[in-house]
RNA sequence: GCCCCGGUAGCCCAACGGCAGAGGCGAUGGUCUCAAACACCAUUCAGUGUGAGUUCGAAUCUCACCCGGGGCACCA
């Protein structure tokens, strides 16, 4: 035979040339794209596979070919089960890298972002990623924030998107306010400046009333998202239960409300402080402290988020010259103003229980307040605030006692009490603010509002949607404090839509997290024009069933764009409530156990990689590198194996000598059973997503297929044929070009990607014997050949005739048999 | 400080409460080669972070601690 020559010729394939070979085969094949009619009739059910969709700041890198390739294997799996998937990619496109490099560049945003986009699609094409392209969007196309703005409207009807003076999050470095959830440790999310303060008006969208459902409809989806992104999300909403007290003020008409989750320590309130930077401090202070106040309030307002964060910090206050009542000691007691007080979280003022709360104490103590104990510590206890269980002490006076009741008998009886004297009631806090959306920065969805000096604030009528960006460049969006396009004179003079009257339009921009909070419904209707999707459409496709992204997002987006789907679906556009069944959240690629990073030098090219091990290689690493939850460590791992891997999988095909269609059941049942068990097991594995144990599975039946060739079976055998078509078709989630290829040589037409998930027979899956194992207190001493349905009875006198077993009982008595057949017998002595 | 998740061979990772090892990387030896690469064959290495507990039996369940990662944090 010409076994060597045959050999030597088959021992690899190129790399690039199969790469170029298949793209515009599968470019013609267009197997991907998703069918809506098959979904409308019911001739396969639908599954809407979503992967986050990338910012065009540069071409594809290592991060994104990790998510690709993970959602890749869910996409092309679901496929192959019947599923009729919608698979849609588009880019997020507006945002302030394309606006920064446009300044450098003197040109307009638009210009960088969609040079890049293509670049970016070209990559994913070589990439061989299962996207139906025909849907493809981009947040900064007029077609798509026509869209957006369409829905700020709707949300300002609703009374979800307001405008209000507050103090708000600035990066000095973009020169933009930031939303709470853009500022990590006091520093700006995208650029890592430090975030300051500064009173503005902006635009809200109203989430904090969405916070109770955002919080409850976390329940059911714990289960398929992971649980750092729910625990994120908890933690971020911050639900809190307590009371709200109402403090008579002297010479005031108007209590003073405070929130507290410690209604049980009422009697030890000994002062209050009000948040020095609320309002309500300036109108509580006297005459006679203002000067004081002020200056104390010009010294909070230079403090940077970051010293103000920092909680080790000494106390500093300012008296206000006012005083309150307690409601059930009926003392006088002092009102402060402190920057330990948060303006915009409960009421911004606080009552100060310093024996029971430490940051109280620690006021209490810098200003020599009176400090109150009312709940008993426990014998010995020597700390300072005690905010730990026990009874109720001092608490009590004519009309209402406490003492004794521990603390949650004591906050009921409280908030009972309060209540019955009209003094306050139970309340439920939160910690989630409000979502600051405006941007005082060019390349974004204008927000579509006029101010009009007669009429206010008057919404673009939506015939005159979408508020298109003027053709601004360069220098003209240097950042200056203000939108760019509020000196953009021809833009943003207007004719009131109202009066008619001259009028300006609102020159700020969106947040670009609005723009992603409802994409994966615009997928399913990409060009919808007279709505932001068809209802139809997405009551079809939605809600998304698996969605693979960071969960660097875990607050931002993941949370947005759970709001908005609450919205839309109370406004009667959607009939599911929460947009995303289950959540996979990838690692990161890390190199040297370091974060990749120009100033560490440690990047890894994603080109380069895939230049040097091609696209399947470089795939395979990152599937098998890890569970898909883990960081990669891309010095750990071994694309080179990979390609080698995928070679000797590649070989296989080759050497498969029975014709395609060959009666696989009159083929080796030794690698029969391989196979067979490697397709039921893998199905488990992929829905559990054990993509990484899927890939170890499919090299072990490569293993069991080449040893079949070379020392079993033969070539010949029709079951080796069909242990290579399952190698090529478990390959085919993984590496397209290689299955792709070694379907070819298997004499099968393209394309692997469209072939149905192998099925399974049953009966393969029984084994004829299975190996019992015989422990002696615990210790394994012999193994036993049974039949699978070997009874209790036979398999624990099997065992106790084994010598083995008889010697390491060495006539000891035996107390216990404790028998799991056929697997396992014990025996206690 | 509070709350989560995780610690298995030199490394990445497997293991329904039942034989600690499926797979890979690396290393070593061999076959092939003039030599090397590739390929193939073989070998090597841990008793599962630590300490208790439950159990006939624990990597797996419980508790405490240590280490690593994450979330929240002057949120009353």
């Amino acid at each position: 035979m010409n076994e060597h020559e045959g050999h030597h010729e088959a021992a690899s394939y190129d790399v690039q040339a199969v790469e170029a070979k298949w793209q515009p085969v599968w470019e013609k094949l267009d197997p991907f794209r998703a069918d809506d009619a098959a979904v409308a009739s019911g001739e396969r059910p639908k599954y809407y596979a979503l992967t986050m969709f990338p910012y065009p700041s540069g071409d594809l890198h290592m991060g994104h070919a990790e998510v690709m390739a993970l959602h890749d294997v869910i996409a092309r799996y679901r496929r192959m089960q019947g599923y009729e998937v919608l698979n849609p990619m588009g880019w997020d496109s507006f945002g302030l890298n394309a606006e920064n490099a446009a300044i450098k560049r003197n040109e307009h945003p638009a210009t960088f972002t969609y040079a890049n986009i293509e670049v970016q699609y070209e990559s994913f094409k070589r990439y061989a990623t299962a996207f139906d392209w025909s849907r493809r969007l981009h947040t900064s196309d007029p077609e798509y924030y026509h869209w957006t703005q369409w829905l700020f409207l709707k949300f300002r009807e609703r009374g979800l998107a307001y405008r209000k003076l507050s103090p708000v999050n600035w990066c000095p470095q973009d020169q933009t306010v930031l939303a709470n959830e853009q500022v990590v440790d006091g520093r700006c999310e995208r650029c890592g400046a430090e975030v300051t303060k500064r009173e503005l008006t902006q635009w809200y969208f109203k989430i904090t009333e969405y916070a109770d459902r955002l919080l409850a409809d976390m329940e059911p989806l714990a289960e398929r998202w992971p649980d750092r992104v729910v625990h994120s999300q908890v933690n971020w909403i911050g639900r809190s239960e307590g009371a709200h007290v109402a403090f008579e003020v002297e010479g005031r008409d108007k209590a003073l409300t405070v929130y507290t989750t410690r209604p049980d320590t009422l009697f030890g309130a000994t002062f209050m402080v009000v948040a020095a930077d609320a309002h309500l401090a300036g109108e509580l202070v006297t005459d006679e402290q203002r000067p004081a106040y002020e200056a104390y309030l010009e010294e909070v307002r230079k403090a940077s988020e970051i010293e103000r964060m920092a909680t080790d910090r000494p106390k500093t206050g300012v008296f206000l010259g006012v005083h309150a009542t307690n409601p059930v000691t009926g003392q006088r007691i002092p009102v402060w103003a402190a920057d330990y007080v948060l303006a915009d979280y409960g009421t911004g003022a606080i009552m100060a229980v310093p024996g029971q709360d430490q940051r109280d104490y620690d006021f209490a103590k810098a200003f020599d307040l009176p400090i109150v104990r009312t709940v008993q510590p426990p014998e010995g206890w020597e700390g300072e605030a005690y905010t730990g269980a026990g009874p109720a002490i001092n608490s009590a006076n004519e009309d209402i006692s406490l003492d004794g009741l521990e603390v949650a008998e004591a906050k009921r009886v409280t908030i009972d009490w309060l209540t019955a004297q009209g003094l306050g009631s139970g309340a439920v806090n939160y910690r989630l603010r409000d979502w600051l959306l405006s941007r005082q920065r060019f390349w974004g969805a204008p927000i579509p509002i006029i101010h009009c000096p007669s009429c206010g604030e008057v919404p673009v009528p939506e015939d005159q949607l979408p508020v298109v960006l003027p053709e601004l460049k360069g220098a003209d969006l240097k950042p200056k404090g203000v939108s760019p396009l509020a000196a953009a004179e021809d833009w943003v003079n207007v004719d009131c839509p109202s009066c008619g009257g001259p009028a300006k339009r609102d020159s700020d921009t969106m947040d670009t997290f609005v723009d992603s909070s409802w994409y994966f419904l615009r997928f399913c209707s990409p060009g919808a024009t007279d709505g932001p999707f068809d209802p139809a459409q997405v009551r079809m496709w939605g809600p998304v069933d698996q969605y693979v992204g960071g969960v660097e997002h875990a607050v931002l987006h993941l949370l947005y764009a759970r709001f908005f789907t609450k919205v839309l679906h109370d406004m009667g556009m959607l009939d599911f409530t929460e947009p995303f069944q289950a959540l996979l959240g990838q690692g990161v690629v890390v190199n040297q156990g370091k974060k990749m990073s120009k100033s560490l030098g440690n990047g890894v090219n994603l080109g380069e990689q895939l230049d040097k091990f091609g696209v399947d290689a470089v795939r395979l690493t990152l599937v098998f590198a890890s569970p898909p939850e883990d960081n990669i460590d891309w010095a750990d791992v071994s694309p080179a194996g990979s390609l080698r891997f995928l070679q000797r999988a590649w070989r296989l095909s080759g050497d498969v000598t029975s014709e395609p269609g060959a009666d696989a059941g009159a083929g080796d049942v030794g690698l029969r059973k391989v196979t067979h068990r490697t397709v039921h097991d893998a199905a488990e594995l992929l829905e559990n997503h054990r993509f990484n144990v899927v890939v170890a599975r499919t090299m072990e039946l490569v293993n069991a297929t080449r040893k079949a060739i070379d020392s079993g079976c033969g070539p010949a055998d029709p079951a080796v044929r069909e242990a290579t078509e399952t190698v090529a078709i478990l390959l085919s989630l993984v590496a397209p070009y290689t299955a792709e290829e070694m379907w070819e040589r298997l004499g099968h037409q393209p394309s692997v990607a469209q072939v149905a998930w192998p099925t399974v027979d049953e009966s393969l899956l029984v084994e004829d014997t299975v190996t019992a194992i015989v422990q002696v207190q615990g210790k394994v001493k012999a193994r036993l050949e049974v039949a699978p349905d070997v009874s209790d009875a036979d398999l624990e006198a099997a065992a106790m005739a084994d010598p083995d077993v008889v010697r390491a009982i060495d006539g000891r008595e035996v107390r216990r048999v404790i028998v799991r057949a056929p697997k396992l017998v014990n025996i206690v002595v």
